[in-house]
DNA sequence: CATGTTATGTTATGTTATAACAATCGTCAA
DNA sequence: TTGACGATTGTTATAACATAACATAACATG
């Protein structure tokens, strides 16, 4: 997995791949991508930075959906199961997910600064997290991983400053 | 850092334990367990699963506290601040720390059988954690580590009763 | 086109958490 | 002792997040 949140990048290009992928991974599935759920799957796209479910709904407002808060949990609930989306549980926020194909539950680097989020995919973490599971005989069924702190190119702008003092 | 929670116990132990260090810890800190957060902390220790703000509130109003939500979560503020007391973001609710000394965040066992959580401090995890941010350049601030499954308590009575069947 | 299923509309409510300001308590020095 | 100050608590209101319940509409299928 790549990571391209934290760097400059085309994200129009983020994007117009994972709508095109939800779309085909829909049709495969014989599951429906209608607009509301697909332009829910947009909105949630519009960065990098997670969104949550109100905010989410006053765009569709203004968008002429329907507003009433079924309406976009329905939609996440959809995306989520279809595993186009994460929820990042300790900030009640929405992701859109770059790896939808195969279930699983990411990890998540949060930066406080720029508010934009990273998933991962990492081995080490999985492997640390079923070892410490194994030796307390505990059967890992889901989980929240969620790192919050500073990314590269954050730390980078604040060391500019510090120098330029 | 030992399983207590999952394991057969004597849980009065636990709470004098928390509780005594407690006002050990905060008198130290020159800071004041008052009565309701002294409550408040014991009402969370009530057992290993985790508790919710509005379900301390109700015992605290039964008790004659105070019963308007900023009291516990004030208390809730206080005791997590001082370390004595963890929140778990995807259930959002609170569990108990028992290694309140130094500050921390947790790593945590979910039960949803038993509702039982237990604490761990895995350096597997830790430095996994490390090794995948640093990878990325991303300086870690603080995580949220929640684990859902089955503790070995619960594990073995299921298979015992499938056996039976 | 009748039927069952899936999706959406609508209203209301449940759940979790904080803002804002007033009153009280504890501490400590004048 | 008092009065000034910061910390704590009381109180009211509201923000923010999420779901229940039931009605209606759209879609697929025979
Ligand atoms: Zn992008
Ligand atoms: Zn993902
Ligand atoms: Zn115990
Ligand atoms: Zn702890």
């Amino acid at each position: 997995m790549l990571t391209t949140a934290f760097s400059p990048h085309d994200h129009s290009h983020c994007i117009t791949t994972a709508i095109n992928h939800a779309q085909d991974l829909c049709a495969d599935r014989s599951v429906r991508l209608t607009p509301v759920r697909q332009r829910v799957l947009e909105l949630v796209w519009h960065s990098h930075q997670p969104i949550g479910a109100y905010e989410l709904l006053a765009s569709l407002a203004k968008e002429g959906f329907n507003s009433a808060p079924p309406t976009v949990y329905r939609a996440l609930e959809f995306l989520s199961e279809q595993g186009l989306l994460h929820k990042l549980e300790s900030i009640n926020a929405y992701v859109g997910c770059c790896n939808p194909d195969t279930p699983h539950q990411g990890h998540f680097l949060l930066c406080q600064a720029c508010n934009q989020a990273q998933e991962l995919d990492s081995q080490y973490i999985t492997l640390a997290l079923k070892h410490s599971a194994e030796q307390h005989g505990f059967e890992i069924q889901s989980h929240t991983i969620e790192i919050v702190g500073t990314c590269q190119g954050c730390l980078d702008k604040s060391k500019a400053v510090e120098y330029k003092i």
